[in-house]
DNA sequence: AAGTACCCCTGCGTGC
DNA sequence: TGCACGCAGGGGTACT
């Protein structure tokens, strides 16, 4: 589930289940689902052996789940995960675990209080990944993310900036960024490094919201405009989240395979051809920087009429 | 720095 | 019915 309220639901959802269980078991189904380690997954089985969930964190789109081993203070290592496209994460309680689904990647085995869990990682185009990777220090000393009060985030998502619901997002420092250069705003806005968590669905949608045409120059975005793009952005997440993010088919769902609700709320994408709520106008749809935009011609100018 | 191309994959709906 | 094609919510790398 690919954007921040589809994430931050999974994280919820796996943080209620699987918080304080000790993996015992690891059964990788497709190999390429696991990243960047030489060992491949015999290292990464080995390194998830008998070690502790402390908990489940998130910054923008990417998850973790910090790793304690036996007689170690501070988890040093993470199970880190990236759902990709189309990723899920299912959980099923007790002993007995179904078969595993055609789509099932990695089978985890876990132990909470003395039960059996099952995780298992799904994922149809196989863009997602799971990665255990050492956990590296924040450069400001805030907390790595949301679901955990570590100062630390896995090597991996060092580069990724926090997203647009973490109360430590620097927005100055985020909107100047936001501003700089040439490149046209909804591409701005996709860039994970500087405000992390917008994705295709979103971007659209807080672009509608504040009424900036996605092909406008990020140089020719007032500040006040970054600070409206901000803001909606965070508004339509948000209300996305307390939904349970947004899903148009059984791809996207929840830890128990439940998908949200909030695609009958989007104001832009997928609505090309219909009405503007706004104003009334078709709404259009065109492929800007290889990814599918939808926008208002009418409420959105390319440059604003007095900037 | 920023733009471009291309890579990683499967499955669905559409039109011929 | 079959087949080719376009399309899908992500991100990384290499090159200009």
């Amino acid at each position: 589930m690919p954007e921040l309220p589809e994430v931050e639901t999974v994280r919820a959802g796996l943080a209620s289940l699987i918080t304080g269980a000790t993996v015992r078991r690891v059964d990788v189904l497709r190999d390429s689902c696991v990243r960047l380690l030489p060992g491949g997954t015999a290292q990464f089985a080995g390194m998830l052996a008998d070690a502790r969930i402390a908990s489940v964190a998130r910054r923008g789109k990417f998850l973790w789940m910090p790793l304690l081993h036996a007689h170690e203070p501070e988890p040093a290592e993470a199970l880190a995960a990236h759902l990709g496209m189309s990723g899920q994460f299912r959980v099923h309680e007790g002993a007995q675990a179904p078969q595993p689904h055609a789509h099932c990647r990695a089978r985890l085995h876990l132990e909470r209080d003395g039960r059996s869990l099952t995780l298992d990682f799904l994922d149809q185009r196989t863009f997602g990944y799971l990665h255990v990777e050492p956990l590296v220090p924040t450069a400001d000393a805030q907390a790595g993310g949301a679901g955990s009060d570590l100062a630390a985030v896995p090597g991996s998502v060092a580069h990724i900036g926090r997203d647009a619901l973490d109360p430590h997002l620097d927005v100055a420092a985020a909107t100047r960024a936001w501003r700089r250069g040439s490149r046209g705003i909804k591409q701005v806005l996709l860039d994970q490094t500087l405000v992390s968590g917008i994705g295709n669905i979103y971007a659209d949608e807080a672009l509608w919201a504040a009424r900036v045409h996605p092909e406008r120059p990020a140089s020719a975005v007032s500040l006040r405009q970054a600070r409206e793009l901000l803001d909606a952005s965070r508004t339509v997440m948000s209300r996305a989240l307390a939904q349970g993010g947004t899903s148009f088919d059984a791809l996207y769902v929840n830890v128990n395979g439940e998908s949200g609700y909030f695609s009958r709320s989007l104001e832009a994408y997928g609505r090309a051809g219909e009405p503007c709520s706004r104003c009334g106008r078709a709404l259009r749809r065109a492929s800007i920087g290889g990814r599918s935009t939808h926008w208002c011609a009418t409420c959105q100018r390319r440059f604003s009429p007095r900037a």
